[in-house]
DNA sequence: TTAGGGTTACAG
DNA sequence: CTGTAACCCTAA
């Protein structure tokens, strides 16, 4: 009858990842008060944007298969017998990252669930399953990535920045080239300096964390990443081109919660710390990017 | 209000 | 018929 389904256009798409940008995933209704987007999304609910949201990411990551729970569900509800000795390789599993929270185990604790790098989990997962007593080097690691997961192309350069970022945070300790989880964060004054930043739900008193924890939210440049893999020159550009105007972004944001830590009092000292490391992070990806796009005579 | 499960419309 | 995208329902 009346609703021959609206389809997104371009422009409202855009402006739906733009409100993202600014405002964070979650933030609908927020987004749609913003007066710089509520005129293209004028005829849009937060439900839609949510839907929306959600449809981007599910296509960006699985391309067009697997649909994770849903694809599981249905083969459940379509075939009881199934003959489990087909598929469920180590592979294209990484859909399913365990719930391996970076920070702690508390659901909920960070803003977004979906868009959140899984090489971070990946990364703790190997060196858990390595089990090496002092430790596992950046080798050891990156083999036991690239035979459990399909490896990225500079997984090795993205191994090393993330690494290196880890234990900025705390999150890891380094010992002569080999790295350890960090135990549960020294002692009892562990919230003090360490991770607060990832534990933080912050509300509206917070300052540059709000941000640094909104640059994390952009993790989700690695899935476009990963995608690049299977897609044609065309398409991978415009995911690259995507993903380094999305960089752009985050680093300036990095940049000014850095510089606002710096104004800021003693706790933002972590902070700061984490900002600087997430704009260095984001710079070097950024540079493997345009390396990416010139190997496609594109840009 | 939002997240997630579920449903319907539409394209291939 | 199958997969995808827009839309709907509801618990929290």
């Amino acid at each position: 009858m009346g609703a021959p389904k609206q389809k997104w256009t371009a422009e409202e798409e855009a402006a739906l990842k733009a409100g993202v940008l600014k405002h964070g995933t979650g933030k609908w209704r927020n987004i749609l008060s913003d007066p710089e987007f509520s005129s293209v999304l004028r005829s849009r609910s937060n439900v839609d944007l949510k839907d929306k949201w959600r449809n981007i990411n599910a296509t960006a990551i699985w391309g067009s298969r697997q649909k994770a729970k849903l694809a599981l569900k249905r083969n459940q509800l379509s075939a009881k017998h199934v003959e489990n000795s087909v598929a469920v390789p180590a592979s294209e599993e990484v859909v399913d990252a365990k719930p391996f929270t970076v920070s702690s185990g508390t659901p909920g604790a960070i803003s977004p669930r979906k868009p959140f790098s899984r090489l971070d989990n990946i990364i703790l997962e190997a060196i858990t399953g390595l089990k090496e007593p002092g430790g596992s080097d950046r080798a050891s690691i990156a083999v036991y990535i690239e035979e459990k997961y399909a490896a990225p192309l500079n997984l090795k350069k993205l191994l090393a920045t993330k690494l290196k970022l880890l234990v900025a945070n705390g999150t890891l300790i380094k010992i002569k080239h080999k790295y350890r989880i960090a135990p549960r964060s020294t002692n009892t004054e562990a919230r003090r300096s360490p991770l607060p930043l990832l534990e933080g739900r912050l509300k509206d008193s917070s300052k540059p964390e709000k941000k640094v924890i909104r640059i994390l939210t952009r993790t989700q440049v690695d899935a476009d990443l990963s995608k690049m893999r299977s897609l044609t020159a065309e398409e991978a550009a415009a995911a690259a081109a995507r993903a380094v105007a999305e960089a752009e972004v985050a680093i300036a944001e990095a940049a000014q919660a850095a510089k606002e830590a710096e104004a800021a009092e003693a706790e933002a000292e972590a902070a700061k710390i984490f900002a600087k490391a997430a704009e260095k992070a984001l710079k070097s990806r950024m540079q493997d990017t345009w390396v990416f796009l010139d190997f496609f005579k594109l840009r």
